[in-house]
DNA sequence: CCGATTTGATGAATCGTTTCTTCAAGGAGA
DNA sequence: TCTCCTTGAAGAAACGATTCATCAAATCGG
């Protein structure tokens, strides 16, 4: 005694197997009288009656499934929301996720793609952490693909990544608006497309002030908490010394936090900090609590689920290809006036 | 010109379908010539053949397909790290992973329990961050269950957790082997599991060395930075100060450090401090970096998947319901001799 | 009242496998 | 030479749905 079958329905409905299936799945332009239905309708339910995905799939050919091939689900807490945002989104259109992870190793990639495809999913979401500009495997091509927080070399599937430039915009415009004039940039010296992006936005957001640049005010290091801690250090130790930071990461807002304390320099009251990431054990939990800029990876994952169902439905109302995700400002405590 | 199916593969070996399903599968006491086998194989090969898992499930009943439930996957690294090593084990046995996060929400749990016997997978790891001892959605009687990072109220299926109590022995022991003597304890205030085996733990190993248990030595806050400096301010204040502290968290011990650094005592050289979560973003990048103890979810993951794996394929040598998965200490500079 | 059309419903084919039963051919034994 | 196994392979029936073509009954206009 297994689950009920179609065929169970048709039985207890006193009807055929068709016309249950006509019934259920509500196809359009199908003749059925409405007592017919009703009997149906009341029959399956008595049974507790879920149609068989697998039997189903085999004939329709869609699974209702995707896969979701990340290069790293674990090491960072932005990778975990990526996936989540996607899954929850998936989940509300009624698909499942497969989640294949795959420590960028290419070959491990090719295989993965190879697996889900075997599988027949309907679609895949490709997310790389970190890096951008990644070549996809070509088997992607017979499928539809989007990729997540990360470019195709090519233009030729649709994609979503940060706003790091309008979320550093944000940052450096908050302490303008604060009153703030001299603002350094305690960056990451690696060129990663959030440097490039975030030190764009600090640029723009001062010119359009009216604020000429100063090659002084931006400090490159390692984008850790040491690394934090030399560039302030290197900051703050100028001869016209910054009244504001903003930090390529929270992690180097970290460091900048020790720097400033080792010059007895109180936060935001002599000095204020900016930083990126919005990481919730560093945030929130320094004293004071770190204004900062939140990565949109969840929305992300959200939306490069969608736009993959729109793929998948070849919806021909989303036609654009790439998507810059805002990054909204997280207001908190580490941001004053200048002093004096 | 889809993928070939496996018609197409008999078609060229000029055999029938059922000697090339054979043949392919390496069926036990199947009688096929080594010359035929060996045509087969050579057209598989050349038309680049892999046959349909869901044709194939549709027969077998087997879907080589698990669900990963999980109330959150997001907010933590742990999760992801759990997440990650269920979905290594599977993927090397041949297994995909469905992955579905519930948010806590009872009725959502009991919607993905049905979507996932629906999809009729073979298996399911059942993940709950946290808390531990949940009740279980009776659906999941149906199919085999491994609970990972939480217990069954009732023992009815195998669980992994991680050994709390043996990760605080480890800690204490490491202080106990560098001479210390007064061991503080900065825990948890609420009575989570974690809290009651790591203070298990904690007095178990001082009792085993013969020293007294000291009720003003154990310091019970929240477990955030915040508690961790609340609580190791009050332990160092006292009138005999502890000269080593052992947090509950590597927050805690954040708190901790702080705590230190106002009395201007250095560690570890005034103090000796080791934490417990081994989180990355906090315990090698405090100066000096944080000896710690490691919370084992990837291997807890991999644990859960080979438990599961047992008991789809009903391997007898399997029998042991719950597992403690050790906790290893991770070595740093926090910890040398007491002062003096 | 009769052919034409609509309505309501059904059987059968199909999706791509696995697996059970059957069968022809060849070899061994008598 | 005849029977009886054994071997190698094939045919066909599942698995559980969807969907197409078909068909009987009911309706309609004239």
């Amino acid at each position: 005694m297994g689950k009920p079958r179609i065929k169970d329905v048709a039985a207890r409905a006193g009807v055929g197997v068709s016309t249950v299936s006509v019934v259920l799945n509500n196809v359009e332009g199908a003749r059925v009288g409405p007592e017919t239905r009703e009997r149906i309708l009341a029959a399956a339910r008595d049974l507790g009656y879920t149609s068989n995905p697998i039997a189903r799939s085999l004939r329709t050919r869609r699974t209702q499934t995707i896969g979701f091939v990340g290069d790293d689900i674990a090491t960072t807490p932005f990778a975990g929301r990526m996936i989540q945002g996607a899954q929850d989104a998936a989940w509300q259109a009624g698909y499942l996720l497969f989640l294949v992870n795959t420590g960028g190793e290419h070959a491990l990639e090719r295989h993965a793609v190879r697996a889900l495809l075997d599988r027949r999913v309907d679609g895949v979401i490709y997310a790389t952490m970190y890096h951008r500009h990644v070549e996809i495997p070509e088997m992607l091509g017979d499928v539809s693909t989007v990729m997540l927080d990360a470019c195709p070399t090519d233009g030729s599937m649709p994609y979503v990544v940060p706003d790091e430039r309008g979320g550093a915009a944000a940052a450096v415009g908050e302490l303008l608006r604060a009153g703030h004039r001299r603002i350094g940039f305690a960056t990451e010296a690696l060129d990663v497309p959030a440097a490039s992006g975030r030190l764009a936005g600090y640029h723009e957001t001062l010119a359009a002030a009216g604020i000429p640049a100063d090659p002084e005010l931006v400090a490159a290091e390692h984008g850790t908490t040491t690394g934090g801690y030399r560039a302030a250090s290197r900051l703050l130790d100028l001869d016209e010394r910054p009244t504001a930071i903003f930090c390529y990461n929270d992690r180097m807002a970290m460091g900048c936090y020790r720097a400033a304390a080792e010059r007895g320099l109180r936060i935001p009251h002599d000095l204020s900090v900016v930083g990126y990431d919005d990481q919730d054990l560093i945030a929130p939990e320094l004293s004071p609590a770190l204004t900062t800029v939140a990565l949109p990876h969840y929305e992300m994952g959200m939306w490069a689920f969608h736009r993959l169902l729109g793929l998948i439905q070849d919806d021909p109302e989303q036609r654009e290809q790439g998507y810059l995700m805002p990054c909204p400002l997280v207001r908190r405590d580490s941001v004053g006036p200048p002093p004096r």
